[in-house]
RNA sequence: GCGGCCAUAGUUCAACGGUAGAACUUCGCGUUGUGGUCGCGACAAUGAGGGUUCGAUUCCCUCUGGUCGCCCCA
């Protein structure tokens, strides 16, 4: 190992080929995020532990493990941000944004922190992008939210991509029927699989992933919460399962979908990716119309979504490499003090002009520089000479001229040559 | 948090318990101010700490990190 120090476990540097690929990723998703009119908001990377215990519930593994909580110098509980729908809902109370015209549409993107085991497409720092309209009851706007990230995910051109589509319904139809569920697995007990006895209580809609052939006899006659749907409830599903019919988004109804934060109510998805490994959801959200109330806000229905980042990486695998920029002229020069000046001043000149251009700052000889400057995809070469006239090379060509300074910047920007 | 596998130059791989090698990259050279190919040369490594042994890259333990799965989720 070259150096004592490694990025910390779970973290990473964003080297620069990798960016490239981020950067093309944020590109596609502000233009599709502008197109519906849902404008950026950024929030601060930590809050107080308090809203996350609220917002995303002191039940979730997200809040019980995973974490990353500390005491500032004043005494307050402090949380790396875990996920980004409750910070903005902080942000919509806090701004009274209640009294702009509803919905608020927003989206987001940044570093969020999760204390997890890494493994593929799991990191302890990981970058998510997000949308968040709050403000809206209407079936069309979870409509509207799932098909801007069914866009993205096709203007990236990630491929194996899955939408998985469920409700919980309200808080109420959710908790009967989780009643009436945890009732039919302990009613089979003895036919279940160890760990989907363990986690009856704790998790028992875990029950119908199982592998096991006893669990999946009982889990066959088990009531699902789609189908307990009723009222309103079933209503706004049916509306958003139209919506989408009609934007020619498909889908798959998943009655066993789990969210694993407290806040989601009605419309839940899940884009998964069979490309992904064990981490295999490249993003999903849904409705959560009792959270800013549970913040200390008025009742405001609200939906959103998030994708991981690194998850589109890992999906898109060799095809995600991004635009590697502009090819640059290359000054070569002599390294002679005189030379070297009038390098500086024409690579100024010419950067300020808008053309890319790079020149020999490792005291490289002039086949040196030559050779680097091909190697870094130099388009043009200048030679400049403390004698004589100024030449130009093309690289592509190997056509090499005497270059007119009065004409140098049209010259060397590609207008001509 | 729990399991399995793994850890050698910048990178990808070698090395019966006995001199750590190669390829790629980088830098230089192949005369006279100029690239790509080719040839030659140079730089450069056993993750950390213990133990067994005459001797450890190799065997054992701990730590650190990676990876895959469980769990969970983006």
């Amino acid at each position: 190992m070259a150096s004592k120090y490694q990025a910390p476990r779970g973290t990473f540097d964003v080297l620069p080929a990798d960016a490239r690929a981020r950067r093309r990723i944020e590109a596609v998703a502000s233009a599709v995020f502008a197109r519906a009119g849902y404008e950026p908001i950024a929030t601060p990377a930590f809050e107080e532990t308090e809203l996350f215990e609220r917002g995303v519930g002191r039940s979730t593994d997200i809040v019980r493990k995973e974490m990353f909580t500390f005491e500032d110098k004043g005494g307050r509980s402090i949380t790396l941000r875990p996920e980004g729908t409750a910070p903005i809902c902080r942000a919509y109370l806090e701004h009274g944004m209640h009294k702009l015209a509803q919905p608020v549409k927003l989206s987001y993107g940044g570093p969020f922190f999760r204390h997890e085991r890494p493994q593929a497409g799991r990191y302890r720092q990981f970058h998510q992008l997000g949308i968040e309209a709050i403000g809206s009851d209407s079936p069309a706007a979870d409509a509207e939210a799932i098909v801007m990230l069914d866009t993205l995910l096709k203007e990236l051109k990630v491929s194996g991509v899955e939408l998985r589509l469920g409700s919980l319904g309200s808080f109420e139809a959710r908790r009967s029927y989780l009643e009436e569920l945890k009732s039919h697995l302990h009613a089979h007990e003895d036919e279940l699989s160890e760990d989907v006895r363990e986690r009856i209580d704790v998790n028992p809609l875990r029950a119908f992933d199982s592998d096991d052939e006893g669990t999946r006899s009982v889990m066959e006659n088990a009531p699902t919460l789609v189908e307990r749907l009723e009222g309103e409830d079933a209503a706004h599903f049916n509306a958003v399962r139209a919506y989408l019919d009609v934007s020619g988004v498909k889908y798959t109804i998943d009655p066993t979908l789990v969210r694993g934060l407290d806040y989601y109510t009605r419309t839940i998805f899940s884009f998964v990716c069979d490309r992904l490994g064990a981490q295999s959801e490249l993003g999903g959200g849904g409705r959560y119309d009792g959270l800013i109330e549970q913040l200390g806000g008025p009742s405001t229905p609200a939906v959103g979504w998030a994708v991981g980042v690194e998850r589109i990486l890992l999906a898109l695998g060799d095809e995600g490499a991004g635009d590697p920029g502009m090819r640059p002229v290359f000054i070569s020069f002599k390294w002679d003090a005189e030379v070297e000046r009038q390098a500086m001043a024409l690579a100024t000149e010419l950067r300020n002009a808008g053309v890319a251009t790079e020149f020999d700052l490792a005291g490289r000889g002039a086949k040196g520089q030559l050779k680097h400057a091909n190697r870094i995809g130099a388009r043009l070469v200048v030679f400049l000479h403390e004698d004589g006239p100024a030449q130009v090379r093309d690289m592509d060509s190997g056509e090499q001229h005497e270059l007119d300074p009065a004409r140098l910047v049209a010259e060397l920007t590609g207008g001509e040559t």
